[in-house]
DNA sequence: GTTATGTTCAACCACTGGGTTGACTAATTC
DNA sequence: GAATTAGTCAACCCAGTGGTTGAACATAAC
């Protein structure tokens, strides 16, 4: 079934980029780097947060694609890379778009169940 | 700020959604649910998991406004809901709109930058 | 060269969360 | 009514993760 392994490799590929997003203090850094770039250190303080500790957020958001660490003299510059995130959108798209056109079909379905 | 705040309010808002597609257990159940509704047990079935695990899950999903419970006789269909999702998509949709534009400007702003 | 700054690494702690099992409830079947 | 089936609840286990601190490293500033 070409669909339904599709549709587990799209998921398998997505994997990092949902668990990177399910924490609201990477969310907040992506957030935050929508408006413009920032060094790790611009990232850690808003959140009152170790150096250390923002680090390790950014190593996942990097690690799923979301953002690009640049080497800018002795300090990195975490950038957007929003095709993770396009992915993401689309996975989204694809069932809530899927899900709409099957609860019309469900709903006439039950009705006429209920009928009989 | 609105717009700060409008995008915080936005994010405690989807976060349950996000925690909730985080697991690819639950996104797997999502792509079920998302061909017709299921009880708890078929559920359960394809992933050999315990009953206790999946309706653990689903109550996750329910939780998250992604699915509806409805008591059927002496088991429980599980409907897909797709509004969080949409809402999700949405999430999503504005900031990689956003980085769009904006990374199309710090292209540029960067150039002129290395060229001073 | 020495000192200060930005970042990472390694080890560690506390907590969450996915999973199980076993007891319990509700509906179904015989 | 007794036995079976679908599901939930509570307690528990283990792995993963968010966070810290302290040491190490690289670059910048003096």
């Amino acid at each position: 079934m070409i669909l339904f392994n599709h549709m587990v490799e799209y998921q398998e590929q997505g994997d990092s980029t949902f668990r990177a997003l399910a924490d609201p203090t990477r969310r907040r850094m992506v957030e935050r780097l929508s408006q413009k770039p920032c060094t790790v250190g611009e990232l850690a303080e808003p959140l009152s947060m170790s150096f250390a500790g923002a680090s390790k957020h950014v190593g996942v958001l990097e690690a799923a694609g979301i953002v690009r660490r640049e080497k800018r003299g002795r300090e990195r510059l975490c950038i957007l890379q929003p095709k993770a995130l396009f992915e993401m959108r689309d996975w989204v798209e694809r069932y809530s778009r899927f899900w709409n056109a099957r609860l019309d079909a469900l709903d006439q379905a039950l009705k006429e169940d209920s009928d009989e």
